[in-house]
DNA sequence: TTGGTTTTTGACCAAATGGTCAATCGGACG
DNA sequence: CGTCCGATTGACCATTTGGTCAAAAACCAA
């Protein structure tokens, strides 16, 4: 049964139909809390027929995992260190606030599992996410060291991005019951994380 | 059965290790995820003895939700303003850390909650939690406008404390998974949210 | 000690849940 | 058209889950 790599367009079709199901429903319920009922229901399949293309409920949880972590940290990825510092930073600001814009369910996917205690990522975390951060901060220390940014904790202003932009996406309901309905929370957030990460930089 | 107000010493005391029981789990595995068996478990009672005490699983979510609304906003409704701006917000600041270091099991069930859509609150959120961040928002701007603190938007001000000092608590498995276990995430935080907002807020 | 009240629990139930499987369907290709 | 293989599903199963209940145990006042 190599269902790894699709094999026919009707297998390509249905395995995207039921990953986003999941990421809806999983992101909204968090793992324990989603049903097999009802992802088959979100994609329009029937029970049976989402774990003919998928093991189990614990393998689509993974898959979705395993995608997210590819897209989620592209954005610093990119970070240059040859690059201007600050421009540097304010784009992995805003990369990483479209990314809640346009993805706030991988985001609520993602928050999910890690306020859940990682159970499926703890490895993830130290191995591949820790390197990369700590490759990234190397570079940001430099950066302070060298005059061109303020001195700050490499490490937690990454953690300060993340912690900024995600929570746009992850606590969408709290901010819009609070802003009222006339606001875009999103848009507005563009501005003012602009303007505090650049007082924050500033040398 | 009127045991809104415990009457004995003993249901006090039940109630009591049945909350925290439930607040960990809850926390843990979000509404859904969490089952009556592993509260029971956690609590050292047997099942039906928990039902004894509250009527149902969501029960005893209900009174940690609205026990959690009133400790969670207190820092907030302490802003006086006839204080100093600055020193007034710093305070909240680091109120709002304190309680992501003293009470993170709490910090997760409300991360829980607004993550899966606020599915038990958002009434709450619209009335109370909305009416206490306009009048706190409305003396913020009063203190931008009088130039004592930088011109900032108060109702993002306000989101950025939550998403800073929550994270903390919320991410703590990732931060701690990418900081590695020499380093102490709590202390840190409070040097680095203290630079962060006295560069954000300075006139 | 006695009698009544509060507390605790073993046994039980109906519904939900993750997963299986044999049987059927459907479409592409000879 | 017929055949074969991938796709689909109804029926089913064991386990888990929220919740009930009657009976037993613990407690307490007189």
């Amino acid at each position: 049964m190599g269902l790894q790599q699709p094999r026919t367009r009707i297998q390509q079709k249905n395995r995207e139909t039921i990953l986003d199901a999941a990421l809806e429903v999983f992101a909204q319920h968090g793992f324990r809390g989603a049903t097999l009922d009802m992802i088959a229901a979100q994609a329009g399949l029937s029970k049976p027929n989402l774990l003919y293309y998928f093991p189990s409920k614990e393998a689509i949880h993974v898959t979705l995992l395993s995608q997210l972590m590819d897209t989620w940290l592209d954005p610093l990825r990119d970070l240059d260190a040859d690059g201007d510092p600050i421009a540097e930073l304010r784009a992995y600001v805003r990369r990483k606030l479209e990314l809640s814009r346009d993805y706030p369910r991988q985001s609520r996917l993602f928050a999910n599992e890690i306020v859940q205690g990682a159970p499926r990522m703890q490895t993830a975390l130290a191995t591949d996410l820790k390197a990369l951060v700590d490759e990234k901060s190397a570079i940001i220390a430099g950066w302070s060291k060298a005059g061109r940014i303020a001195d700050v904790d490499p490490h937690h202003l990454i953690f300060s991005i993340w912690a900024l932009t995600q929570h746009y996406a992850d606590f969408d309901v709290q901010i819009r019951a609070v802003l009222g309905t006339a606001r875009d929370p999103l848009a507005e957030a563009e501005g003012f994380l602009d303007t505090l990460f650049a007082r924050l930089l500033a040398p």
